[in-house]
DNA sequence: CGGTAAAGTGAGCAAATGCTCATGTTCTAC
DNA sequence: GTAGAACATGAGCATTTGCTCACTTTACCG
């Protein structure tokens, strides 16, 4: 096995992010099942060998591949969180959510895959991280205007909130509606939660 | 290859079944990753062979696996939704929801192994068959409570309800929150499409 | 230089998988 | 009873998979 990971050198560096493109490509192109640990080095144009110097495993790659395509989402949405807090509710959900949606949309082929192609096993929920960040940001909201409730309300409420939101959103980003501007989509989205599952 | 398919004697078909209740069990126990043929056979106490003699391939098995549970779900679901129609729209609604969550409840272990571990290739939805049906009675509630929106405007409210409500009632049969009663969940989601998406 | 560590190679192994087929058993109908 | 159809078996083949390891090449540094 021997000491795996950390490339050092810039060649190798190079190395490992032509290894994670070429997983990404393979795993769109021929889905999880497709997705051998030789045939991302032979498309990578490397040997398995090297691909088993950085990635101790095959599912080593895959957690790599999300990671990636999380923190990248994650900056944008914290990004757009932070900007959000100036504006009124109904806005500050609004562009939160057109973050989110335009964020999965930059990683189309890689989220798509991600969600329906790799089986999840013990964990639930896919993108846990963007759902902890959204929820704290539910949360807030939930706690400034509608204070009144009891705690297993509010609770009930965010926990619809969450899922509406992640769920509306990955639809949105991955299987528009033909002739539907997502604009359009994304405001009605943010009417439904403001209205629906922030406000009393 | 040979004629596959089709047990006509008591004893085949009892075979079919337990080789079902074996696939849904590995399935649920080991993930797709585990449901081999071979695993499948050894769980029903049956030779490959015979496997292959009612499921012409692996997919086939599967599918098959897909087709029973839905169908059960659809029975439920069109029942519900012929009983509704006398209903309030808000309790109609309700009542929807709360059969399907009841029937994707029933089928648990399946179900969740069929979401989350399945790959659905080039299809992109879960249960399709249940978000047309679905899609019906969404399309009937527009229509009569929203009549002046136009037709583009109505596709969407459409497109969003359907997401919603089997995105949440998936969730709620699959992940429910702790300490939260599943009515309570109901409850509001039949308020949040009901004022939300099918009002004007 | 030249030596050492890092980077990179690829044949190939052990295990698993999907599936077949030659063989045997049980049922049904006459 | 017996022919023949339906049912059932499981050893095993061909292929693929994840992964290793003995080896070569490249980069770095005193």
């Amino acid at each position: 096995m021997a000491d795996r990971r950390s490339p050092v050198q810039v060649r190798s560096r190079a190395m490992v992010d032509r290894i994670l493109q070429a997983a990404t490509r393979v795993l769109a192109e021929r889905g999880y099942a497709g997705l051998s640990t030789n045939r991302v080095a032979a498309v990578a144009g490397v040997s398995v060998g090297s691909l088993y110097r950085y990635f101790g495993d095959k599912d080593d790659l895959v957690r790599e591949l999300r990671v990636r395509s999380t923190q990248d989402i994650l900056g944008d949405l914290t990004a757009a969180m932070s900007d959000a807090v100036t504006l009124p509710t109904r806005d500050a959900i609004r562009q939160v959510l057109a973050t989110l949606v335009a964020a999965l949309q930059r990683h189309h082929a890689l989220t798509s895959a991600l969600v329906n192609e790799v089986p999840l096993g013990a964990q639930s929920n896919v993108l846990p991280e963007v759902e902890q960040q959204l929820g704290q940001f539910t949360r807030m909201f939930v706690a400034v205007h509608a204070p009144h409730l009891t705690p297993a309300e509010a609770e009930a409420r965010i926990y619809l909130a969450l899922g509406v939101t992640l769920s509306t959103c990955l639809r949105i980003a991955l299987e528009p509606p033909p002739g539907i501007a997502e604009e359009r989509l994304v405001d009605l989205t943010a009417d439904l939660l403001h209205t629906g599952l922030v406000l009393p």
